[in-house]
DNA sequence: TGACAATAGTGTATGTCATACAGTATATTA
DNA sequence: TAATATACTGTATGACATACACTATTGTCA
């Protein structure tokens, strides 16, 4: 498989990956944490989320009124937290049963492929 | 729960969803299938994928190098028909690799989020 | 038969957000 | 002390779905 065609399956990956980020980093929040725990929480568990892509999104996330957040400056630095609020719990249970319905939808599909 | 956070919820299921169209449209293609097909085809099978969407999907993958189509005049209106070629074929097999390993890390990290 | 609707495909503008990278600030380490 | 790591903010670009407009052909119905 040559180069371009590796940079090809990269990119349809990088699509594929995408729309999960969020609610990946939406599982993470039942308790607070900070963005660079975050990034190696997720990364640790098989979600792969850049820095420069998780902050815009817990400010995006917090801006629609999901998360909350709150500054530590009482440890060794100064830390911003991010959180699940009341409605981000919600939010975040309803996402979980699309998703659960889309990889159901996929499954059947791709299954029904193996059979040709 | 106000129009607003309707509208939101909307906009975060819509994102979930994006990364799977292409792979759903690949899933379909072991057989030349034409556009319209694939659409009604995918909507019945959950996956819901807009006319404005497939179309420049299909282009777009038949750029790639995935597909290749062919127009059949023959029929009682022109159609034209699009199917997966050997890359295509192989492409598609490790995006649902892919696909699993996403799956499974999403469901660790939800299943695990349920527990608290 | 002609007008309109449905089918089938193409194209443009806009919206959304990830990525890449630059930059700032603070704490830790060499 | 200077360099590096940690932590966060900001800008530009890339990728592609959505919304909608449009063209072409065939089917339906008055």
């Amino acid at each position: 498989m040559s180069e371009d065609v590796n940079k090809l399956v990269d990119k349809l990956m990088h699509e594929l990956r995408r729309g999960t980020i969020t609610i990946g980093v939406l599982s993470q929040l039942s308790e607070p944490q900070y963005g660079y725990s975050l990034v190696t929480m997720l990364n640790e568990k098989g979600v792969q989320v850049e820095p420069g892509t998780l902050y815009p999104l817990l400010r995006r996330l917090e801006k629609q009124g999901l998360l909350s957040s709150k500054w530590d400056t009482n440890e060794s630095r100064p830390r911003k937290y991010y959180y699940l609020n009341h409605l981000g719990r919600m939010v975040y249970d309803e996402l979980c049963v699309e998703w659960r319905k889309i990889v159901s939808s996929l499954d059947f599909i791709i299954e029904e492929d193996r059979g040709n």
